[in-house]
DNA sequence: TTGAAAGCGCTAACAG
DNA sequence: CTGTTAGCGCTTTCAA
């Protein structure tokens, strides 16, 4: 870094000391709050803090206490699809992790060495990793590191680590009911891309399996194919899925832009949501602020669940699932007489 | 953090020294090259690296030489609305971080208190600002901290740190001429929303004024109006601007979002891009992928233009604008003729 | 209730 | 070409 220099010479603990008239021992005490300190200390030592503006030295404090007060996320950036989808995560894991004095590390997934980098230079206490998927190269770096993780996202299969996610179960089964609830008889379900099933990424085989199963135990046939977020893709699936079943009246969309582009296709199709088609998703709250109809969809609370995963940090638990709520938007009506 | 204890014991510098019968500082040198080592050495030194598997302790390291490799990229959470489009500029500063073997610490924009303390505690050798505005609070904390710094978008006032963004002024004046090339003599503009106006983003200001003037100089009337990313805000703006100027042909759009929801609700009017209506924005190339027409626009190179940030930070240079360049898509034709 | 002192792991003089 | 050594700033025994 071509640096301009830093403030000449920063503060030490000694001169706190100094000036305090103590012991670092007693300044770093008073900091700490690890040892009882006189009420008169305290006080001299905190003026003295804050007259030279002084902070500890991360570096220093690391190395002798042997923690950074760190955290490492792991975001998948080799997913651009699912991008802007990950930011609410992003803010409720930083969020969180300030409650507790505590900083984020942005860590790419390429294969886990920036993991082990990061955690065998004693650069972070944890991790969080994003979109664990089944034989996930990164938890046997997390494993072998023995460092805590959490999982942000269920992993398809049962791991070591504990995770934060959306209950998919439930959610498939929520926008089933709805729609049935409506009268529906004949549903398809437009899932996430291709890639998201390859990659074995829980949420999406959990969903559609949800949404299968629902489907079966109410007499229903399934209908379902992954869906990429294009207009091309979105169009194809259309088809297919009408090809298969001409009788269609109800959708169950588990991607926000397909959604979104659905309602348009039908449009343009001369078909109306929610008097022809009916359509219900899940989705981010503020993702579907945009869109026209209000969608009415199974909630996806993204911050909360960043959130969550720091708090599963701070104090082991088990892995949490976020009950499937769906908001009511204007996309689900009955099916049209015939 | 609840954790079950990594490693039993870290690796440190000495037994790779005591290792490969060397001293410590021998293997400091072959891992920074700051000297000289005979092949011999080198190898050896390698070797018992490897065979002990150590990595260096990034504290010990930071709390000698002073340095950490790592920036602070700091996001302006707060603004929601913006949120999605923030996700590749973060790719870009990570992947390019990368490059120079730096990691990336995610800060807040709380008014530079998270800044302050990461600075400070001498967490990061370097920051990476977001969203710069006039009176910033983060440029004070910024000067007076007097660390390395970037701009990650130009500020509307000259500041002392340099910057990297779109040239906002040539993009302005790009979709004017894209537009009256082809024809359309009443152009409005679809602005940013009203608080990017309040915040004295650079953004906002600049591609509006560019925008007025080069209609000015074409002899046209300029009409405008911030607009926000919903469907009320754009129905809203829509009916404004045409109620200004009814015989409006061509728009301007800053947000990719308002870009989308203006189609639509042309279409729901019973409009049709670009027959009767031309449109043209700014906006990142993977955020349009989805929309119907495909968007003619201006490109946001938004990955590149943090990789350029990270570079800026690497060796000092002046600021950068990208050049505005026009991407056809099929949302620009002639007005039709009356 | 407080201090003195050792040492965390590393780098960079200084010395050879 | 390589080794010895003095700390960087902090926390934490051990001792008072």
């Amino acid at each position: 870094m071509a640096g301009k220099g830093a403030e000449l010479t920063a503060t030490t603990i000694a001169e706190v000391a100094k000036r305090a008239g103590v012991s670092p021992a007693t300044v770093s005490y008073v900091l700490s709050g690890n040892r009882t300190i006189s009420r008169s200390t305290q006080v001299r030592v905190r003026r003295a803090i804050e007259e030279l503006n002084y902070t500890p030295h991360a570096g220093a404090r690391s190395l002798r206490a042997g923690k950074t007060d760190v955290v490492a996320l792991v975001v998948p950036f080799y997913d651009w699809s699912s991008e802007s989808v990950l930011m609410p995560f992003v803010y409720g894991v930083v969020d969180q992790a300030r409650e507790h004095g505590w900083k984020v590390m942005l860590v790419t997934s390429d294969g886990g060495a920036d993991i082990d980098s990061v955690v065998r230079s004693k650069m972070v206490d944890g991790v969080i990793l994003m979109e664990v998927r089944v034989g996930d190269e990164r938890l046997k770096v997390i494993e072998r590191l023995g460092i805590p993780a959490v999982a942000l996202g269920m992993p398809l299969e049962p791991v070591n680590i504990p995770f934060v996610d959306l209950d998919f179960e439930a959610a498939g089964r929520a926008c089933v009911q709805r729609l049935v609830a409506c009268g529906h008889q004949h549903i398809a379900l437009l899932a996430s891309p291709a890639g998201t099933f390859e990659k074995k990424l829980g949420y999406a085989q959990r969903f559609w399996q949800a949404v299968a199963a629902a489907l079966d135990e109410t007499g229903l046939r399934f209908h379902g194919l992954p869906v990429e977020p294009t207009v091309e893709g979105t169009q194809r699936a259309l088809e297919a899925l009408m090809a298969e079943e001409p009788a269609l009246t109800g959708f169950i969309v588990q991607t926000e832009a397909v959604a979104d582009l659905l309602v348009r296709i039908l449009q343009q199709k001369g078909k109306s949501v929610p008097d022809d088609f009916s359509l219900i998703g899940v989705a981010w709250r503020d993702a579907v602020k945009h869109l026209v109809p209000p969608l009415t969809y199974v909630n996806f609370p993204s911050v909360e669940v960043g959130r969550k995963a720091i708090e599963l940090l701070a104090k082991e638990g088990p892995g949490i699932l976020f009950p499937a709520l769906v908001l009511e938007g204007a996309t689900v009506a009955p099916p049209p007489r015939t």
